[in-house]
DNA sequence: TCGACGCTTAACAATTCCATAATATTCCGT
DNA sequence: ACGGAATATTATGGAATTGTTAAGCGTCGA
């Protein structure tokens, strides 16, 4: 399925920068628009409404933190994601830049794909208030967040809310083991105490209802989503 | 659903502070663990996997100097943030610190916002791609830490916990020679005392399991990973 | 109120893992 | 080639972990 990945609005004074950020960016699928400084960023953002701003804080005319701040108080921007790009590791900057409303940081050199992994990440954080359909698909199953429904080769099954939300957790990195207690933590919460069974009890279940062997257990470990 | 920010362990032989961190980090949608001491912070940390560790220098039962020092011996930490809580502003203490692998300080009484933001600033620092698995390729074998398996040629194989840490041990640097009792500390930890014939044991299963031979027998001094 | 359902626990079964012992084999220096 | 030492192999029992089942309890809706 191919999704248009977003708008990014890159605001650096350096030539060079932009334009291989831009290069990266394109590549991927990314509508890609430039700014030179503070001033520019913002009347660029207010016409393109890009969904995510690359900032860099050291700038002629309006600095990063000046301008972040400009453009977080004018509340059009509050879905707009923005990332900072920061040449020094300088931890004024970056408190600084957390309590005016930055997501990220990412410091130069700049590495493509950890500026991509970053950038998918702050949009998809950004992405989740827009109400789609939350739904995951692996082969011949279905879940579907929003509906709180599982099917299986399009009969639905259903879990009971505990069931569903441990398989939710599993199924969100398919492969990736869950180690027990952090299942415990993050399905029943962290001031509830259940015991070591209760866990194993509701794997049980699901594993009876779907069907298929979905989860796998890694002894000692814990347990994983995985389509055989 | 929220992003999952991260796990934090915390040691610290006071209780009262302890609970202060963890309800403050718990705040923050992290999940916590907590160690009474060096020896328990050690078998939690294996066992929870952290990404970060708030450890405290005074300690009874193996204080935080030699606790980080045997934490950072063992590979697995290796992409585990270390930040040290000290009572005093000693500066002997801080170097030596440095120099075996703490990440940061943070001295007593403790600011949450300043908990928060350090925390943030190294998680970010260390923050593996959680969108690309950790893994190690090596010609037709892969080694994924998170999905805890190895393929060779694209089959899965099925490792025992200690099967897969003894071999992500020798493959973490392949070619070089890992002596026996090297083995035995960072696989089975300093407390535990197993035989001699154990390690050749699982050797032996894991070169059965693979089918290729992976692993050079070093008659004398140890084992090591190379692939033919 | 009754019944159905979801969640947790307890009790027990089944499985897997791991360390050791016992024996065989290999390696290496002489 | 020989002897001794180190490692390989195999089998085994116990420990630790997980699977399974049923029962108890609370909640919600008919």
């Amino acid at each position: 399925m191919e999704v248009f990945p977003g708008k990014i609005l890159i605001v650096d004074d350096e030539p060079d920068i932009v334009e291989f950020i831009s290069y990266n960016l394109k590549s991927k699928g990314y509508l890609i628009a430039a700014a030179r400084d503070g001033v520019e960023a913002i009347r660029k953002a207010r016409d393109f409404r890009p969904d995510l701003i690359l900032l860099d804080i050291m700038m002629p005319n309006k600095d990063g933190i000046e301008t972040i701040r400009e453009l977080r108080a004018m509340h059009e921007f509050d879905d707009t994601a923005i990332i900072f790009l920061t040449a020094i590791n300088d931890e004024k900057i970056e408190i600084e830049g957390l309590k005016i409303g930055a997501d990220d940081f990412i410091s130069k050199p700049i590495k493509p794909e950890l500026l991509a992994t970053r950038i998918g990440s702050a949009l998809r954080r950004f992405r989740k208030d827009e109400e789609h359909e939350q739904k995951q698909t692996f082969g011949d199953l279905e879940i579907n967040k929003t509906k709180f429904t599982v099917s299986y080769k399009g009969t639905e099954i259903l879990l009971a809310k505990k069931e569903f939300e441990l398989l939710s957790l599993l199924a969100s990195k398919p492969g990736r083991v869950f180690l027990r207690n952090e299942i415990l933590q993050r399905v029943w919460g962290t001031d509830v105490i259940v015991g070591d069974r209760t866990i194993d009890v509701h794997i049980r279940k699901i594993r009876q209802k779907v069907g298929i062997d979905l989860i796998t257990t890694v002894k000692g470990v814990g347990y994983k989503f995985e389509m055989s």
